[in-house]
DNA sequence: ACGTTAATGAACACTGTGTTGACTTTCTCA
DNA sequence: TGAGAAAGTCAACACAGTGTTCATTAACGT
């Protein structure tokens, strides 16, 4: 837990980046559960202690990375609270596709076959949570008994296209995407 | 690999039995990674010795377990071939549901968040393969721009469908599951 | 330049791994 | 049913990775 106010160490900034991008590295060639802590710190050249400075195991450091992605997240989508509730299912779609893009190395390894269930499900929730504050579409329904089934669809869905997209590099831009994940959501995914 | 056709030893079968039901049993707890061999066979009562007769390590185990698992789902998926067309797309998601209703207990642990990321993208392959060949309406538009995009979304929200049903007890009729599946691909998950 | 903090390197006991060989029990099928 | 094959048991083994320690060195912020 950082304070927020004041800043890191810059050794410390070093040693956390140096980690990450190991770590990031090292799930697109194995398992999470293969990664041994020796191999990280090999990688990132650093003592093998250092890394217990900040992290207890492998799966503590994942799931610390993960929390920054879902701050990150999270804030985005609050900010459209504040919007003309007319748009606001494409605004919110569209800014999850530019975080994406942002983020498309660790994304692609975490919906990757090496990456992690625990992500897409606190990926679940987030969504849930925020989006049911924020988009009237949904909330609209959300006491319908099919809420959860189409809910469920429509989150797992998203994230089938996310990972398709940044497999494929992020080619397409992200307005495209956020029209088409609105259209799969409104009109179905069969009609072309 | 076990010759198909030669039935197992019946302590084969009993040891596998045991192991599986009490992977099964562990992975409701704590994540893969974390399960010992040890504590494996403490619990289902065997040497530890034994687990190595026939599984190299707890994820190889589980890679073998989730095999089984596929082919029993694209036997029968397979099996739709010699039906009319109007009817299959239906159909094949009946049967999928039911598959999944009778291997609940797998299933929902798979899907979980102690479960494997491998499993949903095998899960995703083998379905595509299958039912491109089985599925009319799917062939139809297998060569659109967008198509993987499309299939994206679709497998993963029918994964995530079926996830919640597992998660609720498989309350709901698979009859009116694959309803809802189909609805949702065809006129999207917004529309209740 | 100073006091503070991070990182290093070496050592430690410990847990789980994967394999071995001699043995006992259980199965198959002739 | 009984002989031979195969499965399972038990104890032992070297080994790799873990998580922690402590004294020492290096880098930082002000």
């Amino acid at each position: 837990m950082p304070e927020p106010g004041k800043k890191e160490d810059r050794r410390v900034r070093r040693t956390k980046k140096l980690l990450t991008q190991s770590l990031t590295r090292l799930m697109q060639e194995k398992q999470v559960k293969e990664i041994t802590v020796r191999e990280l710190t090999d990688l990132a050249d650093m003592n093998r202690g250092t890394f217990y400075l900040y992290y207890k195991d492998i799966f503590d450091m994942l799931q610390k990375t993960e929390d920054e992605l879902f701050e990150g997240l999270q804030s985005i989508i609050d900010l459209h609270e504040n919007e003309p509730v007319t748009q606001r299912t494409r605004s919110v779609l569209l800014d999850l596709f530019r975080f994406t893009e942002e983020n498309q190395e660790i994304v692609r390894v975490l919906l990757s076959p090496h990456g992690d269930m625990i992500f897409l499900h606190r990926l679940f929730e987030v969504i849930r949570e925020r989006c049911l504050r924020v988009l009237p579409d949904l909330a609209a329904v959300r006491n319908e008994a099919d809420f959860d089934y189409h809910y469920s669809f429509m989150v797992f869905g998203i994230a089938g296209l996310i990972r398709s997209w940044v497999n494929n590099g992020c080619k397409e831009p992200a307005a495209r995407m956020a029209d088409m994940a609105d259209a799969m959501i409104r009109q179905g995914s069969l009609n072309l």
